[in-house]
DNA sequence: TCTTGTTACTTTACAAGTAAAATATCTGCT
DNA sequence: AGCAGATATTTTACTTGTAAAGTAACAAGA
């Protein structure tokens, strides 16, 4: 973003800056709520003008949703005492089905080692993995649920689906289909190229 | 997000689970690479048939996005020796034009009042702001941008646009459109409403 | 005027992540 | 065999954020 669109700050009027107007849901009956990023990208153009905004309004969104996502969907993980880089280290293993080794793990989740090996540490104590060395390459371990870690898994899951459908509740179904599919583009992209542009 | 959705883990397949397929750039023709997102839900699906994973499909991709979109926007910060909430909060005194206290400016950039203090500590030292005391209420105080953390603001700014704008460069116009106006809505229903949710 | 409650901000103790260095082990070549 | 260079993971030192307590100052009623 800009300016201002991490966690913290955030920016961008309604639906100005980009490019068409909302396709779908842009002015329906009782939709238009303000958002925090529509004042902030309309405090930005009384003091800059010439500057083009419209990066904002998605970046900026994106950020704050991460944000305010995150908080609130942390409360069940919380609940049985896990945060959520915990909560994906555990899930990374679940999905897959078989063991991995820390650093497929620090891949998989998009962390560093160091923090994988952190977390394993406590995780392990917690007897929610398990880790055993490779006998052909001493260098590597393989990581493992145990019982009472995929039993956690499996349990929050659930809960967490649940609570994340009552969180999108306010779109429609159409509306989400969208959203998800314009997401998966721009994320596409982003995977795909960020490193170029990072270069 | 669900299971895995944080900066770390990811989730979800395609455009599925929400509602409608793609409104607007859905299946034309280079465009569907896949992302991680898809990937980690069809895992999910394999593991636990029965759950509708729906949620990830946009939950997770917010949350990879930010996350991506965050390591890739730092960089122009970190020339200027910045970090993102240090320019959130130089921002928003930059944004509304005049002094504010660190009240207000822990509520305008969405983190605690302690980092606030922090934050404003080592900006005061590096002479970006100063602070003044109120006269009236003692317990109060005033932060004001210097005319050196104005200048580095302005420098900034679009120097961070343009990268926004080369980032986001492989939506074109209509769905960047589309997706802002979506985002917008997700947000406004968020800010609206998640602090009922949470209750 | 005391004193109770609130507000504004700061301090402290602590949890968690990161980058860079450290360890240990493997691979391939000579 | 022996060594140079890669790999896999851990360790260390440090940065930053947070929660909770602490400090200071204001407001309003008894």
């Amino acid at each position: 973003m800009t300016a201002t669109e991490g966690p913290a700050a955030a920016e961008g009027p309604a639906a100005a800056g980009g490019g068409a107007p909302a396709t779908a849901g842009g002015d329906t009956p009782g939709r238009s709520r303000d958002d925090t990023v529509a004042t902030v990208v309309r405090q930005w153009r009384a003091v800059h003008p010439g500057l083009d905004t419209g990066p904002m309004e998605i970046i900026g969104r994106i950020n704050r949703c991460a944000a305010l996502l995150q908080q609130a969907e942390d409360a069940p993980l919380r609940r049985e005492g896990l945060t959520r880089p915990e909560f994906d280290l555990l899930g990374a293993l679940r999905r897959t089905g078989h063991e991995l080794t820390p650093g497929e793990l620090a891949r998989e989740t998009f962390s560093s080692g160091a923090a994988v090996t952190k977390r394993l540490k406590q995780l392990s104590e917690r007897g929610l993995v398990e880790r055993r060395g490779d006998t052909r390459d001493r260098r590597v371990a393989h990581v493992r649920l145990t019982d009472a870690g995929r039993d956690l898994v499996d349990g929050i899951l659930p809960v967490q689906l649940a609570y994340e459908t009552a969180v999108l509740s306010g779109l429609d179904g159409p509306e989400r289909g969208e959203l998800a599919a314009l997401l998966g583009e721009l994320l596409g992209q982003l995977e795909g190229r960020l490193g170029a542009l990072r270069a």
